[in-house]
RNA sequence: CGGGGCGUAGCGCAGCCUGGUAGCGCGUCAGCUUUGGGAGCUGAAAGUCGCCGGUUCAAAUCCGGCCGCCCCGACCA
């Protein structure tokens, strides 16, 4: 392929829409274009580079036995409704009605979808296990859509659902999808953490995220050196070593006189005590009842665990008003002594004494707060961040707290879809059972964009060879040199014969312009193309990413070495999965 | 949805406070010169100044409303 007949429309500035570098580069190097908030254009070679990982993905997909289908991205209203899932993921959908007025829904995720079409064609344990899987775009109403395809309202999702007999079969369909992620991202270039998660609105037993390391990351998680574990924020437990037990701890408790003191950090600097011995209180409503939720003063509550500490279906702060009827007093001075509400605390607080809380008084708060003499605790459960420092929940070791990007995310769903839509089969003794099911997702357009973000220098993108749009650029340092050209074009219809995707940069550009653009876009192998080395019956090859300068190399063993460096970008992939 | 910011040529921006001819850099097109890491000169095309309304002799500029985008937060398979 040529360059002037492509469109890669590369920019030189950066453009202002966008804050991370792969998202920069993606715009920059011509990949993508923003059509609205969280709405994207791929063009030519972004498109390339996804139907790449597309590719991987099928391969592996394929090679653990799953089943390629594909559904319907538009769904009828009743299908949700019949797993009460329209309420749930109410606020991510895209509704809309046709001509007749039906309701439709432009879908998420489909779970329902394929558990309908299980229930129907498959009723024998003959038939099962099963997996089903799509490329497909999805649709999701995401409050805040940023950094390109890392959040978008559409973007390309793989969405894989076994189906088994009983769950120890669904396990090994687990751990076989489990194995497929590993190789897909691996064979993508890509550094990946797996991660334990929370299920949240997908529901289930457990789950594991498949996290691309990047600062950029939107995902918090902690990771355990010693003994390996590694999970995402919003479900790791960190162990407190510190204090539970504070100066005075044997004294009665007492008010104390704290004048418009009302955040941690005010009374803590007021009574000079550090945060970690005040007692934060909330009061959260808990589907409409409210209830007091108590951390360290130097924790933050992890709602997500409160929520299921809880068993509630919503749960949010309560209002000011809501406060001040609960506590008697103005926001900013609730505590858990003597208040009459249901009382949750964080695991960390158990054995406080010596603690400081507010007095549910105007401008008071207690101090010498023994938590077990003082206080009537309804429960107590982890329902905290982890954070960097907490003692590993496993071993002895210490959390370390990194980001990362969510590319990719399998779930045992166990019979909660397969029950409520009927995916029934009957067993060698004729009884009828659910199947166990699992699901398996891989954000593909995320994917790609993740791997521009782990893999880049200030220059631009470096593909690893599996998925960048060419495996060769070659580039015409003179495109007015017609000895240049005509060695630039043999050289380029030779690799093309031999399956060779090569981009042939033959733009009418000063040298700079083509070499700065060779290394924005990122193509693994370029081979330079110039009177200079020409002269010594050479061309110039040179590996992004690797050593600043190019190797010579004879005219007649170009396409050799050329596929030699192919053969061995592969490998060094390989050997890094 | 709350807070902040921005909307002027394809991209990056100035002009707005203090109303009066719409500008700069990059890119694009043409010509000449140049040619190994984002060239030089000359010329050219290209803008309903986000939209609607108001004030005014006159609005990119002042006022009101709306829309869009970006950032922070809340939220999120």
């Amino acid at each position: 392929m040529r360059w002037t007949k492509q469109l890669i429309p590369t920019l030189r500035e950066v453009p202002l829409e966008a804050e991370i570098a792969s998202h920069q580069l993606m715009l920059r190097a011509g990949m993508i274009r923003r059509l609205g908030a969280g709405l994207y254009t791929f063009l030519p070679l972004g498109f390339r580079a996804l139907k790449k990982v597309e590719a991987i993905v099928r391969q592996e997909m394929d090679r653990a036995g799953a089943l390629e289908v594909l559904m319907p991205a538009l769904h009828p209203r009743e299908i949700w409704d019949r797993t009460g899932r329209y309420d749930v993921l109410s606020e991510v959908m895209f509704k809309i009605e046709d001509r007749q007025g039906r309701h439709l829904v432009l879908g998420p995720t489909h779970e329902e979808i394929i558990t309908d079409l299980v229930s129907r064609e498959i009723n024998s344990y003959r038939q099962l296990p099963r997996n089903f899987y799509q490329i497909q775009t999805k649709f999701r109403d995401e409050i805040r859509p940023r950094f390109g395809l890392m959040r978008a309202k559409e973007f390309i999702m793989k969405d894989a659902y076994s189906f088994d007999v009983d769950w120890d079969a669904a396990e090994k369909s687990y751990q076989a999808m489990y194995e497929a992620y590993q190789r897909i991202f691996a064979r993508c270039g890509l550094r990946t953490r797996v991660v334990e998660a929370d299920t949240g609105a997908m529901g289930g037993k457990s789950s594991h995220e498949f996290m691309v390391l990047a600062e950029s990351g939107e995902d918090g998680l902690v990771e355990c050196g010693p003994c390996g574990y590694a999970a995402n924020l919003e479900r790791a437990e960190g162990v407190t070593r510190g204090e539970t037990v504070f100066e005075d701890a044997d004294r009665e408790n007492e008010l104390v006189d704290t004048p418009n003191m009302r955040t941690i950090e005010e009374v803590s600097g007021f009574l000079k005590s550090p945060p970690a011995r005040l007692i934060k209180t909330l009061i959260y409503r808990a589907d409409e009842k409210p209830v007091a939720v108590l951390v360290p003063g130097d924790r933050d509550v992890n709602e997500l665990k409160v929520a299921r500490a809880l068993g509630c279906r919503k749960l949010e702060l309560a209002d000011d008003a809501t406060i001040e009827e609960a506590t008697g007093a103005p926001v900013g001075f609730a505590g858990p002594v003597g208040l009459d509400l249901p009382l949750y605390a964080d695991k960390k607080l158990r054995g406080y004494r010596g603690a400081i809380t507010g007095a549910n008084q105007a401008d008071r708060h207690i101090v010498h707060v023994d938590l077990e003499r003082d206080v009537r605790i309804s429960e107590f459960h982890d329902l905290t961040y982890a954070r960097n420092g907490d003692g590993c929940p496993r071993c002895d070791g210490t959390l370390v707290e990194k980001r990362g990007i969510e590319v990719g995310h399998v779930f045992k769903l166990g019979t909660k879809y397969s029950e409520q839509l009927g995916a029934l089969y009957l067993d060698p003794e004729g009884k009828q059972q659910p199947a166990v099911m699992g699901c398996y997702g891989i954000g593909v357009s995320r994917t790609l964009q993740a791997v521009i973000e782990q893999r880049h220098d200030k220059d631009g993108i470096i593909w690893p060879i599996s998925i960048a749009p060419y495996a060769v650029e070659v580039l015409m340092i003179n495109a007015q040199d017609a000895e240049t050209r005509r060695v630039a074009e043999q050289i380029t219809e030779t690799l093309e014969k031999q399956g060779v995707e090569v981009l042939m940069d033959d733009r009418d550009e000063r040298p700079g312009v083509k070499f700065k653009d060779a290394d924005l876009v990122g193509v693994p192998i370029r081979v330079g193309i110039g009177e200079r080395s020409l002269a010594k019956g050479a061309v110039e090859l040179k590996i992004r990413g690797q050593s600043d300068k190019a190797k010579e190399v004879p005219l007649d063993q170009a396409v050799a070495e050329i596929q030699g460096a192919i053969r061995q970008l592969y490998e060094e992939l390989n050997a890094s999965a």
